[in-house]
DNA sequence: AATCTAACTGAAAAATTTTTTCACTAACCC
DNA sequence: GGGTTAGTGAAAAAATTTTTCAGTTAGATT
């Protein structure tokens, strides 16, 4: 079980949510995904570590670890939309629309920006979402000759 | 009939579309809306201007101006999202998470944000979407005393 | 203006996705 | 270990999206 896995479990306990196995495989799940899961990705795989894992449970959970923040929406082609799990705190993310690798991406510099369109627009900002589409190095090296 | 209207209907046009009253009835529900349009929101309204519209061309007629580039989908909460006209070119959208009143943004400056990634990451960036939430000027007014 | 023809249409059916319901199960506190 | 209650999966229901198809209409051609 790596780092993240853990952290997410504590946070659940600390929440006042039963540790179940079914919710655990849908963590390991998305602990150890390397792209976006869909709802039928997460169901799919999730049942290698808990066969008698429900579709039901695992929109229950996703909407759970959504709510709690630990879960983040990331959106595929035009209607699809998969789940990645997020560090706390303010990140956005980069995938491969190739192989749909992700990688977290901090460090956003946005502020400046928004403080300027808050003046622009009379709008007050309160929040973004941000997601970045590119080619990852294995691709590149495969596919871009 | 405004501008924006009008020059969908040419861009039609000149990609060899027929302009038919259903069509004509989507872009002028998308045209005056002031907020992201579900595609039960563009049927609804787009019974205004042709009143058997059928729910089926108004998911073909997205699909349509979404390959033309000419509509973005705007993700609302979690799960949803509507689209909303956009002007050619690199624009992004700002919505008011009260009211939903909608406007586009133009003058990105992440260029040198995603320079800095691409280099960082190895990755080539080919794209990005960034959507902004905030409260109108309206909505401060009446709800924020 | 009448005619032609393929693009386009809406209704209905089918497929897919998501939510609700409910009797049963198992996690956690003692 | 035993009790309680949050959590579970299956099935049903609801909602959304796509496919099919016979009929219609926009726009080109006379
Ligand atoms: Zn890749
Ligand atoms: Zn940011
Ligand atoms: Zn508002
Ligand atoms: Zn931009």
């Amino acid at each position: 079980m790596d780092d993240r896995e853990e952290s997410l479990l504590d946070s659940l306990k600390a929440h006042g949510y039963r540790l179940t196995k079914p919710r655990q495989a849908v963590i390991r799940a998305l602990a150890t995904a390397v792209k976006p899961m869909t709802v039928a990705d997460i169901h799919a795989e999730g049942r290698r570590y808990c066969a008698e894992l429900g579709l039901v449970t695992v929109y229950r959970t996703v909407e759970m670890l959504l709510a709690l923040g630990q879960l983040h929406i990331v959106h595929l082609d035009a209607e699809r939309h998969g789940y990645a799990l997020a560090s706390p705190g303010h990140v956005h993310h980069l995938v491969c629309s190739r192989c749909r690798r992700i990688i977290e991406v901090t460090g956003c510099t946005l502020d400046g920006f928004l403080d300027d369109l808050a003046e622009r627009t009379g709008y007050r900002i309160t929040g973004h979402r941000l997601e970045i589409a590119g080619i990852c190095p294995e691709c590149r090296a495969k596919f871009e000759s």
